[in-house]
DNA sequence: TCTAATTGATCAGCATACTGATTATCGGTA
DNA sequence: TACCGATAATCAGTATGCTGATCAATTAGA
């Protein structure tokens, strides 16, 4: 366990980090600027219209705090709506624009290509039992985050 | 592939986020004001001593431009020298002060505490698998990010 | 019903991480 | 020797992520 190389905290970094690097590689090729995070929101928001950004955060496991720059930057971006929620008026309803939908839809290809891109030193067999493995493991720990996972 | 809960990139990101949390409390409940790059960084000046930024940068896979930073914050803490290379002075030659080492030394039992309980919902042999894998799904994606690893 | 605890959003402050640029220095070559 | 490409470090700017705090609005309990 010695070695940083190969301990289970620095692989899992060094793995995130150039997932991100191949996520923006392939989305960059397709013409779209938008990061991970804020392809998960807009994906989540579309698929969960007029939700608000404490619920936003729970579904895709970030921070509340990571969230309000997010929304404001696809906000400034023409891609998501906020607005005071009546029936709560401390919460803000997100609502995907037109235009927004329309960026989910043509960017998904790249984004399914980064996913693969990702893996592609394993087989499928492999590929399998890691994303099993890593799903097992995130279940033990979900709690242990500031964010964790919440189930609709 | 659809679910966003699934894509392996998701599943990596929570991992990370999770694995810094736990890093994070493990250390600070003994005592210690450390990051994790922190701790990589300090263990490795330690075990290579007048090694420059970016050979350091290289061994741990980080950018050149976060360590300028981390290394700024360790100097500050007193855990490390930086002075410049006379034999090329574009390089800074780094060097593990005697309270970088002692810290190092103490720090030890909690990090790997950390590392064992990221994994706490694998078994042995499980945790083994999942650490095989990544290691060789790292392996076929290592230089697609701007900080690959560099052996030594 | 009045108040206390909770919740949603935001903010300040800090530490990664990235891109792209700049500065200083080095090494090899014309 | 004078120059040119490469390299080490740093900087500016942007986007995550975190902790801890604040503010407004809601809910639950005495």
């Amino acid at each position: 366990m010695a070695d940083i190389a190969n301990m289970p905290g620095h692989l899992i970094r060094r793995f995130q980090q150039i997932a991100v690097a191949i996520f923006h590689r392939e989305v960059e090729a397709a013409g779209f600027d938008l990061t991970p995070v804020q392809y998960a929101a807009l994906e989540c928001v579309a698929r969960a219209p007029d939700i608000d950004q404490a619920t936003l955060a729970g579904l895709i496991a970030y921070d509340r705090t990571t969230i309000t720059g997010v929304v404001d930057r696809l906000v400034a971006k023409g891609l998501l709506t906020r607005k005071v929620n009546e029936k709560d008026r401390r919460a803000r309803t997100l609502h995907a624009s037109d235009a927004g939908l329309d960026v989910l839809r043509r960017v998904a290809p790249s984004v399914e290509a980064a996913q693969r891109a990702m893996l592609k030193g394993l087989s499928e067999q492999e590929a399998d039992e890691f994303l099993r493995l890593t799903r097992k493991a995130l279940g033990a720990v979900n709690d242990l985050s500031r964010a964790p996972l919440r189930q609709r």
